[in-house]
DNA sequence: ATTGAAATGCAAATGATTTGCATTCTCAAG
DNA sequence: CTTGAGAATGCAAATCATTTGCATTTCAAT
């Protein structure tokens, strides 16, 4: 047993989803309502599987996406709502990072921090 | 009073640092031993002034640094330890946003994750 | 010296996530 | 088909970093 009904349909939410969800967010979506408890291991076992992504902000919760999926975010600082876009510009880095430090890189997060058109006056 | 003698004390700690530090070391650094809310007001004071810069990862705490530096970082999935390095590309993007999105950049956060030279095998 | 706003200390609350433990499920072996 | 061990689940309580409420203290301006 690993790849359960329930999280079985964890990963179909999020790899439907057009954009990040939170643990609640996935919660509520699922219609056959597992514990929370659940939901948290089934985000956690299908990361560590390398299924799903996550990203962390200054503060709120985590937010969850396919592996399928290369995202960067916009976070605004005021409402905490988050943008995503697509331009990858790390594998730039990753050759500096490899010349010069003995670290292994498996992911980059990466996002601006702002304000969003509600936020920014004007 | 504004920049009382607890958050000059942790801001001069933060300065003189050469890696960013977290709530309870900046805690510990300080001789005069502040309570603990205190420093969290101070820190929450300071970064509301742009004196200081925060980032979060995936867990842990918070790390606080100095707005005259500008780091970027590489995480350590496996023990948590962070390294920095200052090498920026980031504005290369920030046209790209500004022509794209709505969104008003005060700041970005980029760091690689993966495993460090101890938590990497071989 | 008086005063009021802001800062501090302390303890309790918060929010997201994790954990312990009892119960239920699954599936391969007998 | 029965059985049993190893997962997965549900529920409640715990965790961790951080925040907040409230009583008390500090400080600068009058
Ligand atoms: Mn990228
Ligand atoms: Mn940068
Ligand atoms: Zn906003
Ligand atoms: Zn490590």
């Amino acid at each position: 047993m690993e790849l359960t009904k329930w999280r079985e349909e964890i990963l179909k939410i999020i790899e439907k989803s057009k954009k990040p969800l939170t643990a609640e967010e996935i919660y509520k979506i699922n219609k056959f309502k597992p514990n929370f408890s659940t939901v948290y291991r089934a985000l956690k076992f299908l990361e560590e599987k390398n299924l799903i992504k996550s990203i962390s902000f200054d503060k709120g919760p985590k937010y969850f996406y396919s592996s399928k999926k290369h995202y960067h975010f916009l976070y605004c600082t005021n409402c905490g709502k988050i943008e995503v876009f697509n331009k990858c510009i790390a594998s730039q880095l990753e050759n500096f990072i490899y010349k010069n430090f003995k670290f292994q890189i498996t992911d980059h997060v990466f996002y601006f921090k702002g304000l969003c058109e509600n936020c920014k006056e004007g």
